[in-house]
DNA sequence: GCAAAAGTGTTTGGTATACACCCATGC
DNA sequence: GCATGGGTGTATACCAAACACTTTTGC
């Protein structure tokens, strides 16, 4: 259970894949800005060095749900949005031995969750995208590899409300997708483009305890959107 | 180098990563059709099944070295169009024993190469992506994943050229667009959004032999592409 | 002339953009 | 009243879809 320690180093129970690993590559949203959660090596020759939290994958279990377990042991937090990006297998990427790792990036509500701090691996800790400091082994390229799918992705799939709270207003919205894409939006014509999508669902509710006209609370409902991408709906921002 | 012969079946070599395999989806056009080749297993309990084409990593091989030498092996040419697709990897997945396998998808000129019949695998052949045999393992799954992912980055990547001959006419081109995404196209409309995107060269030259008015043939130039790229410039079909 | 495909022109309607404007609330 | 953000309206320009039309070539 306790892969993350290796922070994908060679296997450290007799029961995992020796040579393949997973690296998890996870993002949050904090007011506005765009996270990365990295992980802290406690002991050994890169101690203090940072990297993706990681682990390796059972025997017997599926690769999908090593990549969901060891993300539970990072952020605590189940069911979270969570894909796989690719694998990543330079011969020479880990100077341990030859291992390719397997990356998923995952989408948290960032406000939702405490992280397990010092955990098993002595610190996790969310970074600025913009201010990640150097990655131990290939870690950042894959983070770079991430972060371009992310700005991909969050164009052609609906995927960004998994950033934010299940009530959010527009202005969250508009600004989750400025500080992903790092581009300004104009807001009446950003407002128009999500209404006539249909896919957003005014809960009836107003913001509290704001200095400013309080703003109206939406939802997003995934079976809706799934229901329409049936019939060849394209979500395009 | 024979890996092939495996047909992602267990390492056959003592130095080759033992629980993982790679898998090649490639793609090939014929007179406006869109083909897969599968291999057919020679011998054993699977003998006449058919399979994506694959083998196994060297321990000192980049994962994308060995996919190229994999394909090299089936098609006989290097420098095609290759791309890692992900990683499949249910527990269960494959029956004689824990093996990921690493799917990738390649795009080739057809009519450019002959395959090399009677090669290890006893039978290499082109199916009709419509008509394709069932497939062993979980290839079946990698193909519907593969041929989707396709259709999504065909329309917002130029990767489509890769399946033309160097130098075509825009109703080629239009075809490839139809016979992947499933959908018939206005004439007109097709060839003045491509000639907008300023991306297709003409040949100054005309097709020969044809029972009727010669087209005029044209050429993609990647690198002008992505030098347009870099700016922000959008490929949309 | 006819078939087949190349290639051009034009009308129409929707939609992205830019920007001006009014509304509600707390201090 | 004024700062802050919520929210609406509108003119313009562009672009995609639909489709009618002309051109070239081989038989």
């Amino acid at each position: 259970m306790d892969d993350i320690t290796s922070l994908s180093g060679p296997a450290p129970q007799i029961n995992s894949l020796p040579d393949i690993s997973i690296d998890c590559l996870v993002f949050g949203l904090d007011n506005g800005r765009l996270n990365v959660l990295l992980a802290q090596h406690r002991d050994g020759i890169r101690q203090g060095q940072w990297a993706l939290p990681g682990g390796h994958i059972g025997a017997l279990e599926d690769l999908d749900n090593a990549a969901s377990r060891i993300l539970q042991d990072v952020t605590g937090a189940q069911d979270l949005f969570l894909e796989q990006l690719r694998a990543f297998g330079r011969a020479d990427r880990f100077p341990g031995g030859r291992v390719i790792t397997i990356a998923y990036y995952a989408l948290v509500k960032q406000e939702e969750y405490k992280l397990a701090a010092g955990g098993p691996a002595s610190q996790v800790k969310w970074w600025d995208i913009h201010d990640v400091p150097e990655l131990v082994y290939d870690h950042g390229e894959i983070f770079a590899h991430g972060l371009k799918s992310l700005r991909h992705k969050v164009r052609h799939e609906p995927i960004g409300f998994n950033l934010l709270p299940e009530k959010f207003t527009l202005l969250q919205l508009q600004e989750l997708y400025e500080s992903i894409l790092g581009v300004s939006l104009d807001k009446p014509n950003f407002r128009r483009k999500m209404m006539n999508m249909k896919l957003l669902f005014d809960c009836n509710e107003k913001q509290q305890n704001v200095a400013h006209r309080a703003a109206a609370l939406y939802r997003f409902d995934q079976s809706v959107y799934s229901a329409l991408a049936e019939q060849g709906f394209s979500f395009e921002v």
